[in-house]
RNA sequence: GGGGGCGUAGCUCAACUGGUUAGAGCGCUGCCCUGUCACGGCAGAGGUUACGGGUUCGAGCCCCGCCGCUCCCGCCA
């Protein structure tokens, strides 16, 4: 027996065809003397039915013993469902398939969990779900998720090939790199001592490639990150690697805002307009307090610094003659904030480094707080003017010596009173609202005071701005990189640069301003210092988050909805057991001991039937 | 490393300030049912309340510990 058609296939067309179908039972309703089973594979359903002035009395047992998820094969004729039967519940409901012959294929256990109610599956414990995937797989959501992502890798390569670029595949066995997320390592058995370390992302292997005049290379590559998870980040994902030749920041711009345009109508069939909005780095912090701005809805920051410079609230004016700045935002409606939610907020902004955070509850025309009576008229009257203050508002105050931080507190608050608002129902934000922009101009180096050092805020390869080169040893804070972030919905879904090509240039960095010693940029980085000196064209690229725009695409709060066998938060695979142990023989052939101090319990054994 | 949430039948949940034999729906098992499509009807089985301690006359509920899942902060060049 071959199948014939496929779940969704069968239409008025083919009444009085003898077909075949294989699937899955999807629901059986069996009427006593008539039994209806649906039957579902990868595309759909179709109702067949089973009626016994037709059948022998053992095939038609064998039909009520079917149980939900066993594998069956069956064949019979198709015909219109007969009196006022037809639905509109499935594409197929104007038809049936009337069983003349049923193979059970694989007889299925019952189920741990339902799989043919979504409404309930949805709600099933996501642990139970990993420990199962292979069903919670069979979902149609789910399947349609992997379908989505499928196509659009589908979509996306053939884009890079028409823009000429070569897909390269990487090496994932790579070398430790100094800085950088934590690596996953791995031991090799004919070199004893030493090691071979994941790659975080291709980044030398591809600026390597354009050493060797690809000149258009591109990768969907797994990378690897041996950090604390969150809901967008696994320690295996995948990311589209992008690095091209002879090229300026705004190739890049044009090559990914096209892809998307491709990606967002294949998917969501949404036209997203381009080009987009190109912000710098301080802007979007002295807007929005955050380097992914989520620019759907308002809410900015505004500087008071100017008004409170001789305001007799010290704290204000203290701040300001520090060289410090005030900043403000109106959380417009909510006034009606509790005092937990205040206290939170306080929480937040003290979590960041500030001394409080100052509060305006705008409530029966009074202005409620504990500030206020220090306020001049003119200065409420700025505030009120350029925060646009309404009854029924709350504002909130952040005053700090570093720009940078007062930003950053508020952009945490402005996100906090966002989620408070959209729960009251006050914000509403469309599902298929898009805004993409890129951040640009960053800072090249950032200070770590703790470790009293530099670091590169985005990576050591990235390309100052060529003028500020002359200022990389004396006043690297200056210096601006070529980087640049692409942000749509205060999610980063990817950040790449310009590229130093120099050799004399990344030597400068690696030694001088990052302060890395001469023997160890030797030995991690001495071939790319070597490459340089052969001819390395200038180049640049870009790496996006693959998983995280599936997950945007698919409506999923999580990536591990559009992975197949996501790890948990631990980085466990509930289904494989995986970490697990080795044996002692595995150990000794990589000349390995462990020193393990605290025995790590096994995971709950699987359940079997 | 830190903070929050969750864990009760196979699944989803309930069980008042600690108080009888821990309940319901779905699923499962058996019987009935010829046009259902969440089919319907009747009956039944099913529980170490994640796990280990403690307080109490009495613990699903309170306390301590521990495991797992999850969300956030730190971290993720």
């Amino acid at each position: 027996m071959r199948r014939t058609h496929h779940c969704n296939e069968l239409r008025a067309q083919h009444i009085g065809e003898k077909v075949t179908l294989m699937g899955w039972v999807h629901l059986r309703r069996d009427l006593g003397g008539l039994i209806f089973i649906d039957i579902r594979d990868r595309e759909g359903i179709t109702q067949a039915v089973f009626d016994p002035s037709d059948l022998s009395a053992e095939l038609f047992n064998t039909a009520s013993s079917l149980r939900s998820e066993s594998v069956i094969a069956l064949t019979g004729k198709v015909r219109r469902r007969p009196g006022n039967n037809p639905t509109d519940r499935i594409p197929t409901g104007e038809i049936e398939v009337v069983v003349e012959a049923l193979e059970i294929l694989n007889q299925a256990a019952v189920l741990p969990f339902p799989i043919n109610d979504s409404e309930t599956t949805l709600k099933v414990n996501e642990e139970l779900r990993l420990q199962y995937r292979y069903l919670d797989l069979r979902r149609p959501e789910m399947i349609n998720n992997l379908r989505l992502r499928s196509k659009i890798a589908m979509e996306l390569r053939t884009y890079m090939d028409e823009q000429g670029f070569l897909e390269v595949e990487t090496p994932t066995l790579f070398k430790s790199t100094p800085e950088g997320a934590r690596e996953f390592i791995v031991p090799f058995r004919n070199m004893p001592g030493y090691f071979y370390a994941l790659p975080q992302s291709p980044q030398q292997f591809k600026q390597i490639l354009m050493v060797s005049g690809v000149e258009k290379y591109f990768q969907l590559a797994r990378c690897y990150r041996d950090e604390d998870l969150r809901a967008d980040r696994q320690p295996e994902f995948t990311q589209l690697d992008i690095e091209m030749s002879f090229i300026e920041r705004e190739d890049i711009y044009c090559l990914i805002e096209g892809l998307l345009k491709r990606i967002w109508k294949l998917a969501r069939n949404i036209d997203i307009p381009t080009p987009f909005a190109r912000i710098s780095f301080h802007e979007v912090m002295n807007r929005w307090g955050i380097d992914k701005p989520d620019t759907r809805f308002g809410m900015e920051l505004n500087d008071f610094s100017e008004e409170f410079k001789t305001s007799a609230f010290k704290v204000f004016s203290g701040t300001v003659a520090a060289g410090g700045v005030v900043k403000a935002i109106n959380a417009k409606g909510l006034a009606g904030a509790t005092q937990g939610q205040l206290e939170a907020m306080t929480e937040i902004a003290t979590g960041l480094g500030a001394k409080g955070l100052a509060s305006i509850k705008v409530e029966n025309g009074n202005w409620k707080s504990p500030i206020a009576k220090f306020f001049s008229e003119s200065e409420k009257e700025a505030l009120t003017r350029k925060l646009q203050i309404e009854e029924g508002d709350l504002i909130l105050f952040a005053a700090d010596k570093e720009w940078l931080r007062a930003c950053e507190i508020l952009g945490r608050i402005r996100l906090y009173c966002a989620e408070l608002l959209k729960a009251q129902g006050k914000l509403q934000i469309p599902a298929d609202q898009f805004n993409f922009l890129w951040v640009v101009d960053f800072p090249l180096m950032s200070y770590d005071p703790e470790m009293e050092r530099w670091y590169s805020s985005h990576h050591p390869f990235t390309s100052p701005v060529a003028e500020d080169i002359p200022l990389l040893k004396d006043a690297p804070l200056k210096v601006r990189g070529q980087h640049y972030d692409i942000v749509v919905n205060g999610v980063e879904l990817g950040g790449g640069s310009i590229r130093i090509h120099q050799p004399s240039v990344q030597k400068t960095i690696f030694e001088e301003v990052l302060k890395i010693p001469a023997d160890l940029v030797q030995s991690r980085f001495g071939y790319m210092l070597e490459a340089f000196r052969y001819g390395a064209p200038p180049h640049g690229g870009i790496a996006l988050g693959f998983d995280r725009l599936v997950a945007m695409l698919c409506g999923s709060a999580s990536i591990r909805d559009v992975i197949a066998f996501p790890k948990t938060m631990k980085g466990a695979c509930l289904m494989t057991q995986s970490p697990g142990k080795v044996e002692e023989s595995q150990l000794r052939d990589l000349h390995l001991t462990l020193n393990v101090k605290k025995e790590t319990p096994s995971p709950e054994p699987l359940q079997n039937s």
